[in-house]
DNA sequence: TCCATTGTCTGACTTTAGTCAAGCATCGGC
DNA sequence: GCCGATGCTTGACTAAAGTCAGACAATGGA
């Protein structure tokens, strides 16, 4: 790893925690602990699950529980029980709880002006440019993508997702039964694999391989969240069944794609798969792809 | 203000202060509460006076007292008077104290290297340089410039240093008393101007203002510190200056400078000046400017 | 020389943040 | 319908962080 780009980090990280952690800190105490300014942020508008806020905040049930009880006596939060599940707890704003919001969003502001403030429009131009960059890239480096289940709640739902955006691409739409190429127990170990990649706990891609042969396998059903694109999210998925296929053995790996694909397209270009000759029957595919590993 | 910066930057600071901050305590930890470890960075190597870490880090007094005490029963750290004034204590680290530097320098690199192991060769060269723009940026923003009495402490150090600076660039050398142009007296309100620029509290920049007429000014002894270079630092101060002079009613501003200084000919076209015939006789100017304001 | 100010230290607090274990209801699989 | 696992709550703690007021010595200007 270079060195010199460890030190920027570290260099990056001390300023922004001392100055900008510093700052966040008092503008958002408001005479409340900040733990419960942080809660009355991860609840959005929609309400979470209990549950949920533990994962993504990190922090223990019996605190955590706590802080709800303490928003909720302060009526800025609403406890429900959440949808299915009879243990689960759903968390909302009340209206005073959303005009508390507002607040917190308005002292956001004028912390963030006065970040701005000293600077003319060129510069301000160029840090927001540049902050954007270390968001998309923190966030990007911060994906976990790990072996799953393909009947997991987790996987099925990135499966229906990209089962309905390929009916929205498609021409002609799409038809899960009529692509019976890859169904769950395919890509289930140990001769296949599925992953399901993670951003704060949430599932935002998939992607699965299925072996076809003794020595070749096939990629299938590679997919990222709308809201994680640009990422990098398919990439690694796919250099993680890279490597899985290698551990197994296989020499090739091949896979179909759609002409409406067209980022999935230059993404097997960059990672080295060659188009080749139809291969299979799969009514739904435009263009074929073999990477020898 | 843009509305579009302002949410990228409220986006930037919340999602900095969870993911790096929530590291950073974890990571500076080290079986010391972390206020302590901050107090370890912020000594230093050359030691520091109490007052200034209080400044620093904005702690109560007594607060930092305790600390300090703390980290001295840990043989971490030594009192000692600090230089003229009996009052102030200055701290410095021991032996043992550096050693436990050099151990917090690890852990921050090994964070580091956490946030970029996820990511490619492209990516972390990406992150790198957007960090150090953000970085430059931020530094830049938090920069203040203020007047102050040209001999002031502050003033005369900046002053020093620009001269010898001078002297070090200069073709011929550069000798002040060839250079009565402007004496501190002349810079001085209210027919003049001084003002000092400070990031942290230390001085990093300077630059003066000083009547020659009824309605024209001459700019003089602009300098931006070595360390603050690249920040935008004399650009703040020459429109400091000018925003002075417009306040005195000056409608002409004037300057001269040598040749050697090739970013301040750069600065002061990009500001707006002219180039103009000679208006004076200092022996170590090459070419001379105008603005009309 | 006096006196208000400044820099540091000490004692006596409070609040925040966080941990750990036990308890209770609900769930999913058998 | 039983049983281990899961989701949340409660009680009983501890440590860290921070506040406030008072004491004391050194300083600097009147």
């Amino acid at each position: 790893m270079d060195e010199s780009q460890l030190r920027q980090i570290r260099r990056f990280n001390r300023l922004v925690t001392r100055r900008v952690g510093a700052l966040e800190t008092n503008y958002l105490r408001r005479g409340r602990p900040l733990a419960e300014a942080r809660l009355i942020f991860e609840i959005g508008a929609d309400g979470v699950d209990v549950r949920t806020l533990r994962s993504r905040l990190g922090l223990d049930s019996g605190y955590l529980s706590r802080l709800v009880q303490s928003l909720k006596a302060q009526g800025l939060i609403e406890l429900a029980k959440g949808g299915g599940d009879g243990r689960r707890r759903r968390v909302s704003l009340t209206r005073r709880g959303i005009a508390e919001r507002a607040a917190y969003d308005r002292l956001s502001d004028r912390l963030a002006a006065s970040m701005l403030e000293a600077l003319d429009e060129a510069e301000r131009g160029r840090l927001a440019t540049a902050m954007g960059e270390v968001e998309r890239l923190i966030r990007a480096a911060s994906v976990e993508v790990a072996a799953e289940a393909p009947n997991s709640g987790d996987a099925r739902r990135c499966l229906d997702a990209y089962f309905s955006e390929l009916a929205a691409r498609f021409e002609g739409g799409f038809d899960v039964a009529k692509d019976d190429s890859a169904r769950a127990d395919d890509m289930a170990a140990p001769s296949g694999l599925f992953v399901v990649a993670r951003l704060d706990g949430d599932a935002v891609g998939c992607g699965g391989l299925k072996r076809t042969g003794k020595a070749t396998g096939e990629i299938k059903r590679v997919w990222t969240a709308p809201s994680a694109r640009g990422m990098g999210v398919a990439r690694r998925v796919l250099r993680t069944l890279e490597a899985a296929a290698r551990g197994m053995g296989l020499r090739t790996l091949r896979l179909d794609t759609n002409r409406a694909l067209t980022e999935a397209h230059a993404l097997y270009n960059k990672e080295g798969f060659r188009q080749i000759a139809r291969f299979n029957d799969n009514p739904y595919a435009d263009h074929w792809f073999e990477k020898r590993l």
